[in-house]
DNA sequence: AACGTCACG
DNA sequence: ACGTACGTGACGTTA
């Protein structure tokens, strides 16, 4: 047998030229374009899509001869390489169809850079551009903006560190807005800072400056009067607010302004805005130093940051004026930074035994319900696997199949609680109860390894994420806590007031996207029946049925409920059927009763969608945008769910706008208190109140809440108080 | 990594 | 004929 090539003495370079792989494989010049095709030739290819590898793209071409009969016979190559294959093949196609686009508008893109062996950063960018691929743009990692090209696609650091005392740089640029990036080790504590304003850079690791220069830089950091602008302020704020409290002064957040600016893109990193905006990159840095800690602190690549952020701070607001979007950012969206952080380091006590012993509870009754139920099945199996359910109940038991998903027969509540009724199988039912327990141990298990060292579990909140300007909370999710259920309630008992506070007090909004709808809308009867103080679904249900209120039963309630929620999710007559188990055309009945009697209400939605899809967006009170480009999809799916989120923004995301006010101005007037916020849940705020307080926090609360906006109708607060969350909530 | 499922508003 | 209510995050299973 032949060596085809030596391991040393034919370059990895030659080893990839057409005429060594024809020779190695036996391939024609002709096999040899298709070869290139099915590897990822450079110029049939991305990067970022793979091609399949040497060997396997030479076999199939040996055996089928040409790209096109291989293709043809696609359906006979099974399993794992046969799926493997076709979704190269589909990448092939795909790229083709850019390659020919490209061909098409007349530009000259070789997206690889053959010599280096890498893609061709400005070319991939400038294909980026034309197809409008932002997000992924963003994604892939050094691609450079040609409109504005650094010489060498790095971001300059033109201004040397300037060598002057902190206090003197500081009071040499008083007026100046200072762009700050601070560098923390993995226990938290501050490594290094970086400063910059426009004329100037200051950088330290703290291991070097001296204990005045210290003193000066924690004085900057709390003084109001000393403007300041961050990437995700928030990062650094609640890890250093218990020793330093909360930054002040902080003006412009450019993960803020990236937000407002584009709320679908999901939180930006500084890395991806100066890839996307300054077209460049942070370079990683040539001089590192070594602090005391041994960390090693790379105060270069940090100086270029705290530039970035100094130089996005005026691209961003550019932008934002141009939009009406500067009031968004700066009067909600900035002041919001700070007072997460401080509810983020302030956290939320929890009885620890309490969950231990809830734990105990729910495995118990989940392995006891396993035991029953693969008893009852005479066999063992997963419980937790959808997929063995599946075969249990529906090939094995012969059970009735209704709903499916991708992949198989769903096994979800709404199926197994219809099996429960209309068969005799014990099974689903133990099943339910088994997904309940394990949820709730889940969660609970969750919570416990997320309480620190003081006994509290300090969620984060997610800014920038949420398309419609709401917040979510992660590690772990204290917006999703459970309540709807007796055993679920448990949980929320284990959220306790810490010691030497006196109770929590929660305030939530009543229906507040309802409310939104109706002032919206304009609607007067809608507006009418919120305004007459009485229970709006009863009084709805009154109109919509042509009753007294004493003749509104449970039900008609209940129908009236599920079609306001409905009304802002952009409901289908279908869909309210499904909700309510009722006939469809009961359904379309219901709606149109509806409609008759809040006609503006239906006007709304239609306007809404319709200007959305001129506008190309839609906007929430305060100015929020959501782009929404599948309005003008050609698929009717695409479209139909753009329809549905562009009458759904405006309302969540104004609600929204809502609360982050009332934050603000609950925040504000506590700041002379020692209660603090400590939760927000969407329409709910969870306030911990310190001895002596509680009447004069729930006049703040309320009147915050109350106020945060005007509108035509009221905005009703509910509060509650009580030594655990759940208590606080009745 | 994708999917199914389920908790919240 | 088709799919069918918005927005999130977390977990276990499976490919």
């Amino acid at each position: 047998m032949t060596v085809l090539y030596p391991k040393k003495g034919v370059s990895e370079l030659q080893r990839t030229t057409p005429e060594f792989v024809q020779e190695k494989y036996g391939l024609s010049p002709d096999q040899y374009a298709d070869y290139a095709a099915l590897r990822g030739d450079p110029s049939d290819n991305l990067p970022g899509v793979p091609g399949v590898g040497e060997k396997t793209a030479a076999k199939w071409l040996q055996e089928y001869g040409n790209l096109e009969s291989l293709l043809a016979n696609m359906e006979g190559i099974k399993g794992k390489v046969g799926e493997s294959l076709r979704a190269h093949v589909d990448a092939v196609r795909l790229n083709r169809r850019l390659t020919q686009l490209v061909r098409d508008v007349d530009l000259d893109v070789d997206v690889h850079d053959l010599a280096r062996r890498e893609p061709n950063s400005s070319a991939v960018s400038e294909l980026f551009d034309l197809l409008q691929f932002k997000t992924m743009k963003a994604r892939v990692p050094g691609l450079v903006n040609v409109d504005t090209q650094g010489e060498q696609g790095h971001l300059s650091l033109d201004v040397t560190l300037s060598a002057e005392t902190l206090s003197t740089w500081i009071a040499n640029h008083a007026a100046e807005v200072f762009a700050l990036c601070l560098e923390l080790d993995d226990r938290q504590a501050p490594v290094a800072v970086a400063m910059a304003v426009d004329s100037s850079v200051w950088a330290k690791p703290f291991s070097e400056m001296d204990a005045g220069e210290i003193e000066s830089f924690w004085k900057f950091y709390s003084d109001p009067k000393a403007r300041k602008s961050a990437h995700d302020g928030k990062a650094f704020m609640r890890e250093l607010a218990a020793e330093h409290g909360v930054m002040e002064g902080l003006e412009s957040d450019i993960a803020a302004a990236a937000y407002v600016l584009s709320p679908g893109s999901g939180a930006q990193s500084l890395e991806q805005l100066v890839g996307l905006e300054l077209g460049t990159t942070l370079s990683a840095g040539e001089s590192q130093q070594q602090s005391l800690f041994g960390d090693v602190v790379d105060v270069v690549r940090l100086s270029q940051s705290a530039v970035a952020v100094n130089r996005l701070r005026s691209v961003l607001t550019e932008k934002m004026k141009s939009l009406h979007l500067m009031d968004l950012c700066t009067d909600i969206e900035v002041p919001v930074v700070s007072i997460l952080a401080k509810m983020e380091s302030v956290g939320i006590a929890v009885d620890k035994s309490a969950l231990q012993t809830l734990e105990e509870y729910f495995s118990n009754i989940a392995a006891d319900v396993e035991m029953q139920a693969q008893a009852a099945a005479g066999r063992p199996f997963n419980l937790g696997s959808p997929k063995q359910i599946g075969e249990l109940l529906f090939t094995e038991r012969g059970l009735p199949t209704a709903k499916r998903t991708k992949t198989g027969f769903s096994t979800d509540v709404e199926t197994l609680t219809f099996l429960a009724a209309t068969t005799d199988d014990p099974i689903p039912v133990l099943l339910l109860r088994h997904r309940d327990v394990t949820k709730l141990r889940q969660t609970v298990v969750g919570l416990l390894a997320s309480i620190a060292a003081d006994g509290r579990i300090h969620t984060r909140f997610q800014q920038f994420v949420a398309a419609t300007g709401r917040l979510s909370s992660t590690d772990p999710n204290l917006q999703n806590i459970p309540v709807r259920t007796a055993e679920g309630q448990r949980i929320r008992e284990t959220f306790i007031v810490g010691d030497e506070y006196e109770t929590l007090l929660t305030a939530d909004y009543s229906q507040i996207e309802l409310r939104i709808m109706a002032h919206l809308s304009g609607d007067e009867a809608l507006q009418q029946a919120f305004k007459s103080g009485e229970d709006i679904h009863t009084t709805v249900a009154c109109g919509v049925f042509g009753v007294t209120p004493d003749a509104v039963d449970a039900d008609m309630r209940r129908r009236v409920k599920a079609m306001a929620y409905g009304l802002a999710y952009g409901l289908s007559a279908f869909g309210l059927s499904q909700q309510l188990n009722i006939d469809p055309r009961d359904a379309q009945v219901l709606m149109d009763t509806y409609f008759a009697r809040f006609g503006k209400v239906r006007d709304f939605l239609a306007e809404t969608v319709t200007k959305a899809r001129e506008l190309g967006y839609t906007q929430t009170m305060a100015g929020r945008r959501r782009y929404l480009p599948d309005l003008n999809s050609d698929s009717r799916q695409r479209r139909e769910m753009a329809e549905r989120m562009a009458l759904n923004a405006p309302i969540q995301g104004t609600a929204a706008d809502i609360v982050k006010l009332a934050m603000i101005a609950v925040a504000k007037d506590l700041e002379p208190m020692h209660s603090r916020l400590l939760l927000q849940v969407h329409d709910e705020l969870v306030v911990e109140v310190a001895p002596g307080e509680l009447d004069a926090v729930t006049a703040i609360v309320r009147a915050g809440m109350e106020h945060a906006v005007e509108l035509s109708v009221p905005m009703d607060v509910n509060i509650g108080i009580g030594r655990t969350w759940h208590e606080a909530a009745h």
